[in-house]
DNA sequence: ACAGAAATACCCACCGGTGGGTAGATGCCT
DNA sequence: AGGCATCTACCCACCGGTGGGTATTTCTGT
């Protein structure tokens, strides 16, 4: 049985690189490549896929937001990340909004297809959790509020701004940014933008 | 005749794809895929190679930086840079250190093999000037020693730190703030911190 | 020789974020 | 019912970065 690809990525010459490697493969089968999660959504529209292998960065929407669409409009179709950033803190993530599997790009396109192979039969393939128990990062949970309030930070919103754009006082904001500061243990605010852009909190 | 090609890039999966893509066309040979900037090296000590293919983004020496060695080591080979990040503030870094090319990984491969050959025969790569007039960021030029204060900023020093590190005075460190700030039209840390990130000067 | 860029250094004033607390009101899970 | 997490809000004190200036020395290109 051939297993239905679809790739998302908005860099072509990772997606098409990909498409050559996995079309090689008797039975894998890609039936779609796009650059966007809209795009994907509008594919799947169209035609059935057992895998959607996307990136986790993109313009617009990203993949854990494609996957939590995907998840409620097409349930039986796995989902795939594929991420450049710590997979720590992406991994909670990921199966918060139901994805099956979440790899680093540093993945070879072998165990790439193993995957594919693994989530289509069922499994979900994460990577090891790769006990750091000196205190890392891997622990890092952030409350929904939290994590819209780090969102507005990043997006360069001084405290004033943000309690307007929640309805909720200065003291409140500031509040929520000590709590995220001890969750992070970011030293700095430097340290917390460079935080987020490592987990890929932050578009491009 | 056949161009060698070496690949550099930590993303495996991206660097196994365009293998396969790339050598399925007769003119190009893969002649080495390599992670790292001080493998990439390694292997030019091995064999020749006519083009190296490098990302920019990789921990240790980022691709810039492997341009600029390659260029003193093997002046004959030509180095074309891959880059996820803005392309207007390292066209300029990419000129700078002597690259032949500087493509955006939305770039198809298509493109990139066309590339491959261009610079190959000794013309240059690099994206249309993507005339922005409306005082965007194309322009910005920062000074060696702006740059060595932002790359300390970005690593969470403080301003006493930078001064002490860079054995000035914490005034001085002030001076070269303000400039990079008027430079890069950033309204606050954060903006400048996303700068940072957004034109790949923090290493992964 | 002269213009211009680059690097250095200082002045003053301000305010916004940082760090340390404490605490009430919800709502959820067991 | 009790425990726990979350969201909310306030107090006080401090310092470090921000924004506005000006000015000197050195070096480089023409």
């Amino acid at each position: 049985m051939v297993l239905r690809v679809l790739l998302v990525d908005d860099h072509r010459v990772l997606r098409e690189g990909l498409e050559a490697a996995l079309n090689a493969l008797p039975d894998i089968a890609i039936i779609g490549s796009v650059g966007a999660g809209a795009d994907a959504l509008a594919r799947l529209a169209e035609t059935h896929a057992d895998v959607v292998v996307t990136d986790q960065s993109m313009p617009g929407m990203d993949g854990l937001e494609l996957a939590a669409s995907i998840r409620r409009s097409y349930p039986e179709t796995r989902c795939l990340l594929l991420t450049m950033h710590e997979e720590a803190f992406l991994r909670a993530e990921a199966r918060r909004v139901g994805a099956h599997g979440l790899l680093p790009k540093s993945t070879s396109a072998e165990e790439l297809a193993r995957s594919i192979r693994l989530v289509a039969g069922g499994g979900t393939a994460f990577p090891p959790e790769a006990a750091a128990p000196d205190g890392g990062r891997e622990g890092v949970r952030l409350t929904p509020r939290e994590r819209q309030v780090l969102n507005l930070i990043v997006q360069e919103c001084s405290n004033v701004q943000i309690a307007e754009s929640l309805f909720i006082s200065v003291q409140t904001v500031e509040t929520h940014r000590k709590n995220i500061f001890r969750k992070t243990k970011a030293q700095s605010l430097v340290g917390l933008i460079n935080f987020a852009h490592a987990n890929g909190l932050v578009k491009p």
